[in-house]
Order: structure tokens, then sequence, then C-alpha cells
DNA sequence: CGACTGATTGACTGCCCTCAAATAGGGTGG
DNA sequence: CCACCCTATTTGAGGGCAGTCAATCAGTCG
């Protein structure tokens, strides 16, 4: 093992993935990691795509969708510092890529090739305990947007989309929570049409529980957001 | 190891999750295990709860799906043999149930209890990797609902819901594929109000596409019901 | 035969999507 | 500095899918 990892992480750096895992696991695994950036528009995977690599994000932001034959995107979750993605790489040696990712946002990863994943497969045996923790919390959110879709408003999913988005994007500013999310982003990870976001946030707006730029959403506070959806759902 | 597990498996058993396991792992696995009769309306694991055992049909139907605070149900997949539940008792020591399942039909289950899936999974290493196959496919298969439900109109999903339902559920009759559904049940598992159930199978069923009875749907052929829903959505 | 659960049909309603058209922000090149 | 362009955003009008509600019919079982 070398002395140190030439990864570099930013500070306040969490991984859920690296909760399963004991200190020096954490520290094979880093070492075994190369370190690449990543643009906007880039695909980091792409559905049915074999699984060459596993793969994290260190800083930036991602989207993780599937593409409908209609050329639709069913939004899954961002992807952003800590998330582990490419998982499949390490599960079942010959395996395809569930879901497409695409960065939003300039950053790095850290990657792990095949062969990386197989020596540390041997060398952690916690590694497969830390995949299923991550694969649990994917399979919970998801669920989690199949009852918001099913039993929510398209007010209510847009309200929950802003909890969810500020939780894991969102930055502490002056004026509030701010969120580099355009009408249109906010539309798709709500599964709302682009002019129910925008008359819903024009709504929010004069009631002065929110602010808009161009691009970005200020909101002044997290639990008017979180008491609209408290119905029906969760 | 016991010379013969005291479970008895019906021919044609087949498991997924056993798929990820030697020969000598299942015989393991097999030997640990206890089997239990089940009863309709009898639950089998609530969400929330402390995941104290692993467990999977032998024979028999229930239904997995999430409560909503509104008291909806969310339908998340059928509950069949061979498939495996309640692995967050293997996953992680304290962990609870993410989901509820409820029998629909009598039958029979394998029951793991906590010590028996700690030693299992001392003894079989490749018992973590099962799991994420399993979970895997839950995933994959929610994502899916998500996409129906984003994607598709009400008679698509229902279209849907009867060919998924058709090859966990179906049996092959003299007229055609049969099928052990309620008209609420179809319109629960399918995302839809009872009423447009109801009004979709009656338009179907003029056409001859499909036959009702009481509680029971005779399809006379899949391709019909899998051309439907081919547009917008896989 | 009566009770209960499942199935059916019609009328009405409303949420939210589609489409069209105009406005505004922000950067670029002249 | 200003004209220009491209993209993001806004607002209104109209329509349709499918859900809700109410009432009736039909199959099963005791």
């Amino acid at each position: 093992m070398e002395t140190a990892s030439a990864v570099a992480l930013p500070p306040g750096f969490r991984s859920r993935f690296f909760e399963g895992l004991s200190a020096p696991e954490i520290e094979a695994v880093l070492a075994a990691a190369r370190q690449e950036r990543i643009f906007p528009h880039q695909f980091l995977q792409r559905e049915g795509d074999p699984a060459t690599r596993m793969w994290m994000p260190v800083t930036g932001r991602a989207a993780a969708y599937r593409l409908a034959s209609g050329g639709g995107k069913l939004f899954l979750r961002w992807a952003v510092p800590g998330d582990a993605f490419g998982l499949a790489t390490i599960v079942k040696a010959p395996a395809r890529y569930l879901v497409t990712i695409e960065a939003v946002q300039e950053g790095s990863i850290l990657v792990w090739d095949i062969p990386s994943c197989e020596s540390l497969v041997l060398r952690c045996p916690s590694l497969s305990k830390a995949v299923n923790l991550v694969v649990a919390d994917y399979l919970n959110g998801v669920i989690d947007a199949l009852g918001a879709r099913s039993f929510q408003t398209a007010e209510q999913r847009l309200a929950r989309m802003l909890v969810v988005s500020a939780r894991q994007i969102g930055r502490t500013g002056r004026e509030g929570i701010e969120l580099d999310l355009t009408n249109e982003q906010l539309a798709v990870t709500a599964q709302v049409s682009l002019f129910t976001a925008t008359r819903k946030l024009s709504t929010w707006q004069s009631l002065g529980t929110l602010k808009k730029h161009r691009g970005k959403i200020v909101l002044r506070s997290l639990s008017f957001f979180e008491r609209i959806g408290k119905d029906t759902w969760r």
C-alpha cells in the first residue's frame, strides 16, 4: 500500500459508502483510486453499457436518470460528492449499468477499474456490505419518488424536490439556501411540466417564501416546503 | 451439514437468490431454514419494524407495498416463490424493514432468524453477492414502475401490469393465461382508479382479448398487451 | 333467501399538460 | 457602449385524461 494516496479529498468530504468500511479499508480503497476531471454534458455512464468501472464524485454534480424510448428523461437522483456509482462493476462480473449519469457541473471523480475492484473485494470483506448499504439507500429513494409521483400533486412534488435538492446541492447563502437549478431542471426532477413549475415558483415568490434568479433559486426557509408534502405521503 | 433438509421444495422451484450461490452453499442455506405456513391478510413484515428475519415464499403469494400517510398503498411488487425478503436482516445488524409485505394467498415460506443469518454469512462469502443481485433486481423493477407511472397512460399501465403479473402469478389454462386478480387488486398494482380499471377491462373483453370472471382474468394472448406499452417507455 | 363483496356504468369535475406568444437576463462582438 | 442573439422565463387560453361520486347490478356463500 502506498504511503499517501494520490487523491485529494476536499475538507468536509463524507461518504455513505465509506461508512460501511473500516479506516484501513478506506485507506486501501482510496489508494486504489484514480482521480479524473468531469465536465458538463459528459456521460459518466450509460444505461445498458458494460459496467467497466466504479466511481464516486468528489466535487461537482451529475444527474442520474433513465431514458424513455419516447426521448424523455426519468430523473432518479443527483449524483453528489460521496455517492458511489457503477456498483454493478463490483457486484457481478459481466454486468451492465442500470442508469445513465450525466455531469451537470464541472468537477472531479474517483475511479476504480475492474482489476482494482476485484483486488479490493478480495482484500475487503465488508466491501459487499458497503455496496448493500448504498444500494438499499437508492432503492429507498426511488420508492419514495414513486410514492410522490403517485400520491402527491404537482405542487407537492415541486416542494418535495426543492427540499431534497436543498439537502443535496444547496449552499447556505446570505438570503437563504441557494440552489443552482433552472426551472426546466426542477421541472424534470419533480416530474412536472416546465409551465406548472414556473407558475408555482411565481406563486411562491410572490408569497415571499423564495426568490428567483436566472438559473438559481433561493429558499428563505426549508420548513415551509417541508410542510407542504406532509399529507398523503410520508 | 444435514443429510436432507427438513424443507420440502415444490417441483420446478427456482430462485433468483439461489442463482448467486453454489450448490453446497444452497444446501447449507436450506438446512438452516425453518418452514412456516402463511395465510391471507397475514403481515409477513411491516415497514419500520426491526428486521428480525429473512424469508422466502415457497408457495402462495404476497404483496409488497409501502403505506402512505393518507392510508393509500403504494404497490411495489408481488412476492412469489423464490423471491427473497427481509434482506435487511442480512445486510446490516440493527436494520428495519423497508416495506410492508402482506400475504394474499395461503402458502408457505422459508424463514431464517438472525442467528442463522449471521452464521450463514460467515460460512458463505457469496451470500452478500446473492443479496446484491436480488436487491439490484428490485431496484430495477421499481425504476421501471416509476417510469411507467411517469410516461404511460392509465391504459398502458394496466396493460403493463397484466403482462408483469402474468409472468409472476399467471397459470396457463385452457383459454389462456389465468390471473387470480380482482379489479381492485389490478387497479392498485397498476396505479389506476378502480373505475378506470373496470372500464378498460370491459373494453378489452368486448374486443375479445381477455375474459373476465369474478376475481379472475384470462388473457387470450400476451402479445396484445405487450404491444400497448411499447411507446413512450421501454 | 338474505347479506356481502365484487363489478359496472354514467355524469361530472378538475388538475395539469399542451400550445402559442411575448418578455427578460446575460454574454458577445462590433 | 450598444446592438444583437440565445436561452431562460413568464403568462394566458384551451383541452383532455382520468379521478370522484352515486347508484345499480351480479356472483357466492351461509
